[in-house]
DNA sequence: ATTGACTCTGGAGTCTACTCCAGTGTCTAT
DNA sequence: ATAGACACTGGAGTAGACTCCAGAGTCAAT
């Protein structure tokens, strides 16, 4: 038959769960594909691009709304007008916003790096565990609630 | 009293809630701040630095585990070993890569704003509703989803 | 001492975004 | 016709990240 891809194929190429697809689908995240007479879903490649798009989107700190949004917007439309346009430079804004921020981050992160490669090439310690307290306060078991006994009635 | 901000001074200055604040310290993303006499809160100007950078990066995207591990490797250490450099190294790549990818979708949010502009200019439509089917869709009502009755059994 | 604004706690509830499941049906090959 | 791999549905369950609440205490001003 194979006039389009099945869920599985989809979910395996794009890393994203059979579930999750349906899950999107459900609500109209993306369209309802193609389906065979027994009422398998058959994507298409554009069909998987978009579900890319939502996957890296999601990667970047968008909602699912706002990825809705994104990807209406980001359509090929005839019409235009200047309210799509506005939302459109909301999102943009919010993008340009995001992106300094990563920059910004990004520069912590390389100070510090550079600061741990500095102290290994001087003090020549480690390759074995056993050596610093970061460590052993990343392994400290995420962020589970810590109920402490009331030390205060 | 102050010798230190109070959490409902926080929440306003940080733009967290109250709620969020207190949640933060219930597992161990912040550590707990001084207390009162009487056990209110005071918060220091370092306190609240953490707590913008943890908003900060959850908008891009990063999760809460994520974060306390990023907000660990932030700080000064002393010692550093080659496994904390291996983690930084992991980190700085996720920035990297997020950071290339919102300038990919910026550049595509740029295209299609120009070629909203574009259409204004030339059908010079609009200014008041009802003129694109891009914004009747995104005034569907959200995600929720869809039940259809079933037609299929 | 009282008031009013603010804060405390533990615990329950909510929202988002999945994830899992049971029972059933489809598809391809033999 | 049967088997085995895969897909379908509706609905329940889960994890993460809050958000709300009741009942009680704190603090500064009067």
């Amino acid at each position: 038959m194979s006039h389009g891809i099945q869920i599985g194929k989809v979910a395996e190429r794009t890393g994203l769960s059979i579930d999750t697809i349906r899950f999107y689908q459900k609500i109209g995240l993306v369209k309802q594909p193609a389906r065979s007479e027994g009422g398998f879903r058959l994507f298409t490649d554009a069909d998987m691009k978009d579900l890319v798009f939502i996957k890296k989107a999601q990667e970047l700190g968008f909602s699912l709304t706002e990825i809705k949004q994104l990807s209406i917007l980001n359509q090929e439309h005839d019409h235009a007008c200047s309210q799509v346009r506005d939302l459109l430079e909301g999102k943009l804004r919010d993008v340009r916003e995001k992106a300094a921020q990563l920059l910004r981050l990004r520069a912590e992160l390389d100070k510090a790096l550079r600061k741990c490669n500095r102290d290994l090439r001087t003090h020549q310690r480690s390759t074995h565990g056993e050596c610093c307290p970061v460590l052993k306060a990343l392994e400290e078991d995420g962020l589970k609630p810590r109920l402490r006994r009331s030390s205060h009635g």
